[in-house]
DNA sequence: GTGCAACGCTT
DNA sequence: AAGCGT
DNA sequence: GCAC
């Protein structure tokens, strides 16, 4: 047999054509098998079958079924045994945990108790429309009410679609609060501050808004709080349960001023609180299937369970109310059996001994019931009831007995179709060879053509096979020597087919509210193609040019070495590497060591990378945070080589141009006459970089030379100390530079003196706003914005503390820089593996900070990780960002915007003609490298624009440009409602723009794009572009401006204005300033023209 | 001591 | 209510 | 973190 084996592995016996090969089949096997198969079955007569069958059984019987019952009675023997242990190990485990609570409840019981008297509150009238008077005057009635009663946390004013609803319970951002700035010592609200729906504070009501972002500015007779959105609720005690800071006191008429301590919940709330953490408790103790544990007080009233059924509900929401669940009344039915059997027994709630009693419940269940008694701090004593269901314990063991006896029968049946089964296709297959064979030997050849049928089982199979072969040459031998036709044997197995590498493409996309949402598993394989592309696993072959700056020789001898040990070649030039090394971590000081201009630049990795390739002897993906991101320097490189001002070419000047030409139409036209400023600015920036400054640019580094031999040889003198450094210096501001807080009134080019520096602060500046430290941020930003419109390289730190917006510590930070090149804060950040990760996590479209710091916290340190980890719970925005991670990382070059705007023209055109569409964003203020393509589309027909946004979506999918729409947003039309809305100074809700943010593939490079769409109503569109055109920083100091005013080139503006995109607004009043054109805007705020070049804050 | 832009969608 | 994105 |  073994001989048969090994011949059939090799390929065939035919040729590929079928045609015989005579010799290669060796008669010698085949008498072997022959001779095996007729002896062996003659002189033993026991068939086979029989044989298989008895093997079977006896298999059955002496494995399986003992198997079975032993572990069946074994099971049961225990039970007693383990019941005992089990009761009294959860009765203990449940004292615990209400000993741990118990003290600290009961005292809060206690306090809640006294007399309050919900329902009386709740009976006071509803309101609408109450004017200032009145709304006091119902607040006061309220107070008399809740006076005594610290534990109510809070009221206001409710906004229920549309109505004021007097509420108590800060649920909503909107109601009443006290000012107690005016008279601190004050034990009553004496001037509150009204915050109705549009947000503004109204006649008689107040001078201070108390918003505390961070409790520990709070004063001690602090009054009021916020979420971290508007001031808008009133409190009476303690703070909101998620709030980091709250209210310390009452506001309330004649209640005391007490002193609380802030973010320590209080009164209702903190009840709430805490049986919801006690329940918890309860809920994590391991305990069998359906067991119940359920505390309640001497009262038998319901403390807590370990299940949903409602124990005391302390509702702090609007109705403030409160229930209670008695255990033998209107509790679970478990509960209720064994509060009353425990009653029965001891003829109160008192439990005067452990309990352990078996019940039947109603469902016919039995119930091994554990109760014991757990003493408070003075006079109070709680009960603890255990409830195992027999079922759950024994059910269990059942269970499993009863799968086992399952599971021998199956098995013993599968032995027994086995037996069958060999029978048909072992003894059957044999037999009719045999009786072929006894046929040849009649030479009877007629049974070869019925050997078509083959057998499965592998030794079979051949016999057959070879005495085929046989019988044919027999045949053919007697025959005409003819040869014979075959096919092919089937020991040759058709090669399997590979799997298409995109099946998984098809199907994985799930829609989803007319979104595309991708699925887990489509994303975890899409990513491992699509982020792992290295072509080059390994140094091996690799050409790497490491930066020598900030290296010590020998690190860097040792790098190479390793580098080379490994199979790299270190190379001289950067333009000859594959791969550039360095340690730096600005992109402006690794620019002088690469040529950005040229075609290929290489990819910039950190040491790090280096350092993984040659431990693993395979290199990570060259993706951040492993890499050094130099799109802010090509950017520049790219500008200098063939700088287009932009405004000649976005086809939206409209924005800005005078107002008497009627109404808005595409136009390739350069800009009116009304607009000279930006003429001039777009002459002017053809001419270099430093175009808007007025003093030239050539006179600054005589000043800068100037000084510096001055200075620089003077200290080098005095051996270089560092009081005489220049970066020591007290000197003057540029005479042109305008020292203002305002972004608005300067002016931001892209191209300007402080790169490497703005650099490194705006890596502390990310650093700080992923760490959710939005006001640090903020300062950073304001001081690297002052530095972008600074007129000449900083060079001193006393020069530049003087800039508004640079204070001391961002000054140290500038000196720092001077002395040394780098700011150690930066690099720190630069180089830390949190920041690296989590700003790698929330580039991702839909994580922000939040999202990034909690899956850093989680361990998570890739994508990967966290698909793997949270692949079920993440949201579909985020499933989206992640499926168009990949895309949306690479920016889009000017050509790139300009591409996808022609589309959008084109689509539009087939919606209707005249729509006018002007990319906006940083495209419109000049930049080379965009993350993005903003554009805001109007038409001189406002009923054009109404429902626009969901045809032009519509056509983008149809036309399958658009598969991801990220975001939705028709805002509300402007209606007569609306316009009463505005009139009764309510919040303006009309006529805010349309928007969807959308996944937008671009036909020539097949890259999914984000564009953002706008759409804005013709009145709107000066706004709408004034406001999408950024910068951010740059929108932020306009609103400022418009907020509280200032003073521009000798014009003051009062301030009192809102702008929003969608608008602009008197405060007072709540009027729209109507405007047609940005320079309106400007004109209107006293501002001078700022083209979008120069917004770049 | 207090404000820091303002809005709206998704979860 | 919080998080996020513009 | 800075300015008013
Ligand atoms: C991010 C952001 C943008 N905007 C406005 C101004 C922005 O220029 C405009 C578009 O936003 P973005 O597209 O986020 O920013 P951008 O176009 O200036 O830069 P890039 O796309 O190249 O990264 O929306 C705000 O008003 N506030 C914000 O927080
Ligand atoms: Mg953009």
């Amino acid at each position: 047999m073994a001989d048969v084996e090994s011949q059939a592995e090799s390929p065939a016996y035919f040729d590929r054509d079928g045609t015989l090969k005579p010799g290669r089949a060796t008669s010698g096997n085949v008498k072997t098998s022959k001779s095996d198969g007729t002896s062996s079955g003659r002189l033993l007569l026991i068939p086979l079958n029989f044989l298989l069958l008895a093997i079977s059984i006896v298999a059955a019987s002496t494995i399986v079924v003992p198997l079975a019952a032993i572990t069946y009675s074994a099971s049961y023997q225990s039970v007693n045994e383990i019941l005992i242990v089990l009761r009294n190990n959860y009765a203990i485990q449940v004292e615990d945990v209400v000993n741990k609570h118990i003290n600290d409840l009961q005292a809060m019981f206690s306090n809640m108790n006294q007399n309050l008297d919900i329902q009386n509150v709740l009976k006071l009238p509803t309101v609408n429309n109450l004017n200032l008077t009145e709304q006091t005057r119902l607040m006061f009635a309220y107070s008399s009410i809740l006076k005594p009663h610290s534990s109510i946390f809070s009221g206001g004013w409710l906004d229920s679609a549309g109505k004021h609803t007097l509420f108590i319970g800060n649920i909503n951002r909107t109601g009443l609060y006290c000012n107690y700035y005016i008279n601190p010592e004050a034990t009553a609200c004496e001037h509150f501050i009204v915050t109705s729906l549009n947000l503004e504070k109204q006649e008689g009501a107040i001078i201070h808004q108390p918003r505390y972002e961070n409790p520990m500015r709070a004063p001690a007779t602090f009054v009021g709080g916020r979420w971290d959105g508007d001031p808008m609720f009133l409190n009476l005690g303690g703070p909101q349960p998620s709030a980091l800071y709250g209210i310390r006191w009452s506001q309330w008429p004649g209640v005391p001023l007490t002193e609380e301590g802030v973010g320590e919940p209080t009164g209702a709330h903190s009840i709430t609180q805490n049986l919801m953490e006690f329940s918890a408790e309860l809920k994590h103790l391991v305990t069998m299937a359906n067991t119940v544990i359920a505390i309640w007080n001497q009262n038998g009233v319901i403390i807590a369970t370990n299940g949903d059924h409602p124990g005391v509900l302390y509702n702090t929401g609007p109705g403030g109310s409160y229930t209670t669940v008695k255990a033998d009344e209107n509790a679970n039915e478990y509960i209720k059996l064994g509060a009353q059997e425990a009653r029965k027994i001891n003829g109160g709630w008192d439990l005067a001994t452990p309990l352990s009693l078996d019940r039947k419940a109603a469902d016919g269940e039995k119930l091994f019931l554990e109760l014991r008694s757990i003493k408070a701090d003075g006079a109070s004593f709680w009960t603890a009831l255990i409830a195992i269901p027999e079922r759950s314990l024994l059910g269990t063991m059942r269970e499993s007995a009863k799968k086992v006896t399952i599971i021998s029968t199956v098995l013993a049946i599968a032995m027994l179709a086995l037996a069958a089964a060999t029978s048909v296709l072992v003894t059957r297959p044999m037999r009719n060879l045999t009786q072929s064979m006894q046929q040849a030997t009649q030479m009877d050849f007629s049974s070869l053509k019925d050997m078509k049928t083959k057998s499965i089982i592998k030794e079979v199979n051949i016999m057959q096979e070879v005495f085929g072969t046989m019988l044919a040459r027999f045949a053919s031998a007697i025959k005409d020597n003819r040869k014979l036709a075959s096919r092919r044997s089937s020991v040759s197995r058709p090669g399997t087919t590979g799997r298409t590498p995109h099946a998984h493409t098809v199907g994985h996309i799930n829609s989803i509210e007319g979104r595309h949402v991708a699925d887990v598993k489509f994303l975890k394989s899409f990513l491992a193609i699509v982020l792992h592309m290295s072509p080059k696993p390994s140094l091996v072959g690799k050409h790497i040019y490491i930066i020598n700056a900030k290296l010590v020789p020998e690190t860097l001898k040792k790098l190479s070495k390793a580098a080379e040990s490994k199979g790299a070649r270190i190379v001289s030039r950067a333009k000859d590497a594959d791969v550039v090394v360095t340690k730096l971590t600005s992109a402006a000081r690794i620019s002088k060591y690469i040529d950005l201009k040229s075609a290929m630049i290489p990819p910039v990795a950190k040491l790090g990378w280096l350092e993984q390739c040659v431990e693993k002897e395979e290199c990570p993906a060259l993706v951040p945070p492993l890499t050094v991101d130099l799109t802010p320097c090509i950017e520049e490189a790219a500008k200098d080589a063939n700088y287009i001002p932009p405004a000649t070419e976005t086809g939206c000047k409209r924005a800005y141009s005078d107002t008497e030409t009627g109404p808005i139409i595409i136009s390739s036209r350069s800009p009116s006459p009304a607009s000279p400023a930006s003429k001039r600015q777009h002459i002017s920036s053809t001419t270099g970089p430093k175009n808007w400054i007025s003093s030239d640019s050539e006179v600054h580094s005589d000043l800068h030379s100037d000084e510096l031999s001055d200075g620089a040889s003077e200290s080098s003198n005095s051996e270089g100390s560092d009081g005489d450094a220049e970066y020591e210096r007290n000197i003057a501001l540029d005479p042109t530079y305008n020292n203002v807080a305002y972004e608005v009134v300067r002016k931001h080019p892209l191209d300007h003196h402080n790169k490497e520096l703005v650099e490194q602060l705006s890596l502390i500046e990310k650093q700080r706003e992923i760490d959710g430290e939005a006001r640090s941020a903020l300062s950073y930003r304001r001081a690297i914005s002052a530095l972008i419109s600074y007129p000449r390289k900083i060079r001193s730190w006393r020069e530049a503390k003087k800039i508004k917006g640079v204070g001391d510590k961002i000054a140290r930070m500038i000196r720092e820089y001077l002395k040394t090149g780098t700011i150690q804060a930066a690099e720190t950040v630069a180089n830390s593996s949190r920041f690296l990760i989590t700003s790698h996590f929330a580039s991702i479209y839909g994580v922000g900070p939040t999202t990034a710091r909690d899956w850093y916290g989680k361990g998570y340190r890739s994508l990967e990780d966290v698909l793997d980890a949270e692949g079920d719970t993440l949201s579909n925005v985020v499933k989206m960002g992640i499926e168009l991670f990949p895309d949306f990382q690479q920016k889009m070059t000017r050509k790139d915007v300009e591409e996808i705007v022609e589309v959008l023209k084109e689509v539009l055109r087939g919606i209707a003609e005249g729509f006018v569409i002007c990319p906006v964003g940083g495209y419109r203020r000049g930049k080379e490298i965009n993350g993005d393509c903003d554009v805001v589309i109007t038409h001189p027909e406002e009923a054009k624009t109404k429902n626009l946004l969901r045809q032009l979506v519509d056509a983008l999918k149809a036309q399958g440009y658009v598969k991801h729409v990220l975001w939705y947003g028709e805002g509300h039309e402007k209606d007569q409602v609306s316009e009463l809305r505005l009139q009764s100074g309510k919040k303006n809700s009309f006529d805010h723009l349309s928007k969807a943010f959308t996944g937008f593939r671009q036909p020539s490079t097949g890259i999914n794009r984000q564009v953002d769409l706008i759409i804005s109503p013709q009145s709107l569109y000066a706004c709408a572009v004034l406001g999408w055109t950024g910068s951010k920083q740059f929108e932020r100091g306009l609103r400022n401006w418009c907020k509280y005013g200032g003073v521009a080139a000798g014009h003051t503006f009062k301030g009192g204005y809102h702008f929003a995109s969608h608008g602009l607004f008197d405060r007072r009043t709540n009027k729209r300033v109507h405007v047609e054109t940005e320079e309106d805007i400007f004109k209107f705020l006293k501002l001078e023209w700022a083209d979008p070049t120069l917004r770049n804050a």
